[in-house]
DNA sequence: GCCGTTTTCGGCCCGACTGTTTTCAGTCG
């Protein structure tokens, strides 16, 4: 049982206690709860099969009760509070309380007065003129639930970190003509470089608030305003992301950063940190009484506190307070500390640039090393090699290396992981290669024990270095495969392999949680960004970012290696 | 429902915008 199937349950719980106006901080206990559940980087069942009961109630935010529940659920495969619950509503309840404009206090009315309890009796109801009738309801109501209906409909759900970052340099260039803006910054998950982006967060200084928001809500990219006030502004852009905007002075501009970029839980957080010491901290500084302690900058913030600075990437609460407290907060690696790439793909298969053109374009970008991984025989798709092409192919990466000065061109394979564990090329070809990647590309829906079987088959055989793109999720397309990857870790810390972190925006495969939990092992990893043409060798920062987010430092990650100790570690 | 070197009971993060029931509830971030 996968954890999110947990989180699901509460956070339905907690939608549907809300509705029935239960008790607020149990509803926020249930949220919590789920939350918790999303960030742990183990398996609850693993947790309860190895540590029992107990185990669960180590767990932050989970209880007694709860950890009753998830008992429960491990036992019988489901939870009667929840079943219950789900009784008392129609089956399109919580799609009605997620739209936009409503909520759970509005839903309810709707389905007690006029018994909507779909989508579409909404929709019906609010073009009719229904829903103005009832007591504090209006015609503008009506309307923004209409628009809440439109957006839902045509909602992409959240956006790729490179779509994303797209967008927001595009809004930026146009707001930072604007001579009022003193400063900008983007912040929301964006700058916590999360693997997939809901809305962008532009916080701006200047001392003309009203300027600012009169030229956002007219930017050509907007499509509509949702609000507009005197320091915050929402609209919904034409590809259908929703952009908020904030404006504060420049003694608030630290703190507002960090109240706007989050997460909402790290940010809970530091609250009830500084009220504990009888101080307030919100968006306009951290405050004692009327006076302002800090605010300008978020190092002032965290240092009068009394925390390391913490980078955004770690604001999840998942424990980067402590290790700030301590003074033990990794040093994450950076985009600059990276050597080289050792995954990417040439026309010899489905790359769509030459041996020398990935290895030029790379050097490029200031890289001592690439490896050129082509796909093999059995992923025919992609124009797979076969062993005696792959023989051939080895020696063309060869030339490619004399002939290219100034960086190392290694001979390497990205490997199919055959259903039953066993490599798609033989050993004496495998030990042809400078690098050998195994992978998954077949056979997805595998049962979770025979994946994992599989998986740890490839990482048993001598040849293969590192394990790629581990869980084949492509983000917004295509779900993980089913596979226990405490299973894979172990195995890997065993027999001594490489975990990568794919780059690319589509899948950025091992996730941060995974990454966290890889570190603690000392496992090491290595960021690479799958390239199939020379412009996509540049995704490498989202791989960064995400090894950021697993709080990795330089000495955790393979290609930060100068050559010589790469071929070693080889 | 959770949690505790101020508490096993009594707290639980903080503020902006909207519409409308003219003083605030609901929703959102």
């Amino acid at each position: 049982m996968e954890n999110q199937e947990f989180a699901d349950i509460f956070w339905q719980v907690a939608e549907f206690l809300e509705l029935k106006e239960d008790n607020p901080f149990k509803i926020r206990a249930y949220r919590k709860a789920a939350q918790a559940i999303e960030s742990l980087p183990h398996n609850l069942e693993d947790i309860y099969a190895k540590g029992g009961f107990n185990a669960l109630k180590e767990i932050s935010g989970i209880g007694q009760h709860l950890a009753e529940k998830i008992e429960e659920k491990i036992k019988t495969g489901k939870v009667a509070v929840h079943e219950k619950l789900a009784k008392d509503f129609p089956a399109g309840f919580i799609e009605l309380a997620e739209v936009q404009g409503m909520g759970p206090k509005t839903a309810l009315l709707l389905y007690k007065k006029l018994k909507i309890d779909s989508l579409a009796k909404l929709e019906k109801a609010a073009k009719s003129g229904q829903l103005s009738k009832l007591p504090g309801f209006g015609a503008k109501k009506a309307d923004n639930i209409l628009r809440g209906i439109e957006l839902k409909k045509k909602s992409h759900g959240r956006f790729l970190l490179d779509d994303a970052t797209a967008h927001a340099e595009l809004l930026c260039e146009d707001l930072g003509r604007l001579k009022e803006v003193k400063q900008l910054l983007v912040c929301g998950s964006l700058r916590r470089g999360k693997e997939t982006v809901g809305d962008l967060d532009l916080l701006v200084v200047s001392a003309r608030p009203e300027k600012v928001m009169d030229h956002f809500s007219k930017l050509a990219a907007v499509s509509q305003v949702l609000a507009k006030g005197r320091t915050k502004s929402s609209v919904i852009l034409k590809n259908g992301m929703q952009a908020d905007l904030r404006v504060v002075e420049e003694r608030a501009f630290g703190s507002a950063a960090h109240y706007f970029t989050g997460s909402k839980d790290h940010n809970i957080r530091i609250r009830q940190l500084a009220q504990k010491k009888g101080w307030k901290v919100s968006e306009y500084g951290l405050f004692k009484g009327k006076k302002q302690l800090a605010g300008r900058t978020e190092a002032d913030l965290y240092k009068k506190m009394g925390y390391d600075y913490i980078p955004p990437e770690l604001r999840e609460n998942r424990g980067e307070f402590a290790a700030a407290a301590a003074g033990n907060l990794p040093r994450l690696v950076e985009l600059k500390d990276i050597k080289g790439d050792l995954h990417m793909h040439s026309t010899a298969s489905d790359g769509a640039n030459s041996i020398e053109e990935m290895a030029q374009a790379a050097k490029k970008l200031g890289y001592e090393y690439i490896a050129i991984t082509d796909h093999t025989e059995s992923t025919r798709i992609a124009h797979g090699l076969t062993e005696k092409e792959v023989l051939k192919h080895i020696q063309k990466i060869k030339a490619a290396n004399r002939k290219v000065k100034g960086i190392e061109i290694l001979a390497g394979s990205e490997v199919d992981i055959k259903p039953d564990g066993s490599m798609d090329y033989s050993d004496e070809v495998l030990a042809q290669l400078d690098i050998v990647l195994a992978a998954v590309h077949s056979r997805f829906k595998m049962p979770k024990q025979e994946m994992t079987e599989r998986v740890i088959k490839a990482l048993e055989n001598k040849y293969v270095n590192i394990l790629v793109h581990p869980t084949g999720r492509l983000l917004n397309e295509r779900e993980a495969y089913e596979i226990d990857m405490e299973a894979v870790l172990q195995a890997a810390k065993k027999h001594k392999k490489m975990i990568e972190i794919n780059a690319h925006p589509r899948r950025l495969d091992l996730t941060d949680i995974n990454c966290m939990r890889a570190r603690e092992l000392g496992i090491r990893l290595a960021i690479s960004t799958d390239a199939h043409s020379t412009d996509q060798l540049e995704l490498m920062k989202y791989g960064v970012i995400t090894a950021r987010r697993g709080w990795l430092e330089k000495k955790d990650v393979a290609n930060t290696l100068p050559l010589a100790q790469l071929k070693k570690l080889l």
